[in-house]
DNA sequence: TCCAGTCTCTTGAACCTTCAATGAAAATGC
DNA sequence: GCATTTTCATTGAAGGTTCAAGAGACTGGA
């Protein structure tokens, strides 16, 4: 475990704050495109995303809420938004009375089809114009295990 | 540039879904544990921490937004609520009349030794305990990357 | 069957961030 | 000098997130 080390070191700060400046500075960056594109956050824009993945384009509100990285709370403010403009629909599952399914609507579909080619030009430029194959790779693997230690804790 | 390439390919998304959900989820595990400890933000506890490193711990607005990764508004109205939890103290400055200067009290001083061990207990737990020397050069050196893209879009 | 405990989701309030507008001071240009 | 533009910071309103509470539905053991 890590209860000595009192502070970090030299090394050790040299990478803690660009991460830190990453993990604070792109969920902004990202909102800022979707939303002058398509007036979507990124959160919504994921919302949508994981639905149109989903079997039947329709999913459980707490599976959804986990795929899309936010509390259960956020995501049924934001359903609500989006169910009232008409990007998805919410109904009682049939066999469990406790879940909530929501399902994309069509002009759910059509949003995201016409938000997708500007918010993956972003991405590259922000993310893969800048490493090799092999990089990638080695990012996604350090993000993943970062995630596991956050789920764990 | 990245003009053409509509969509991600499968290894581009088996990194992306970990690095959106390293930066959706950081976050709120870091804001969780300072909160619980002393009360503080991670925005608010960066704030003051920098402030710690400046000379004099005296900084100008805008440049402490900047190294908080914040913008200039959201400093304005985090740094009304420090000051009048005397953490912080705001004065004009004296060579510049549209710059303000901000300071830490003791009493900011005070609460950023009590939050510190804490919030570099989580910090390695969640981050340093997980890689080797070598990993965390490389994983700053990316976030660098990333973050030098994010500055220039 | 009953009922206490758990799971799922929603809600309203408190709080925080963003956005646009504003004001004041300094720099620029004529 | 004077007017214009730019820089620095604050503010209030609008909108989003978090937190705690609560309603309804399922589960398992007595």
């Amino acid at each position: 475990m890590s209860d000595e080390a009192p502070w970090l070191d030299d090394e050790e700060m040299a990478a803690w704050l660009p991460l830190i400046g990453l993990v604070m500075r792109l969920p902004g960056a990202l909102d800022q495109s979707l939303r002058s594109d398509v007036g979507l956050s990124h959160f919504e824009y994921g919302v949508l995303a994981v639905l149109e993945q989903a079997e039947e384009q329709t999913m459980r509100m707490s599976d959804l809420a986990y795929l899309c990285n936010g509390s259960l709370s956020r995501l049924s403010h934001v359903a609500r938004r989006l169910e009232d403009d008409g990007h998805l629909r919410r109904y009682a599952c049939p066999t469990d009375g406790r879940s909530t399914l929501a399902t994309l609507t069509d002009g759910g579909r059509e949003l995201l089809k016409n938000a997708a080619p500007g918010h993956v030009r972003t991405v590259r430029s922000l993310i893969f114009d800048e490493f090799s194959r092999d990089e990638v790779r080695v990012l996604g693997d350090m993000a993943k295990r970062i995630v596991a230690r956050i789920q764990t804790s």
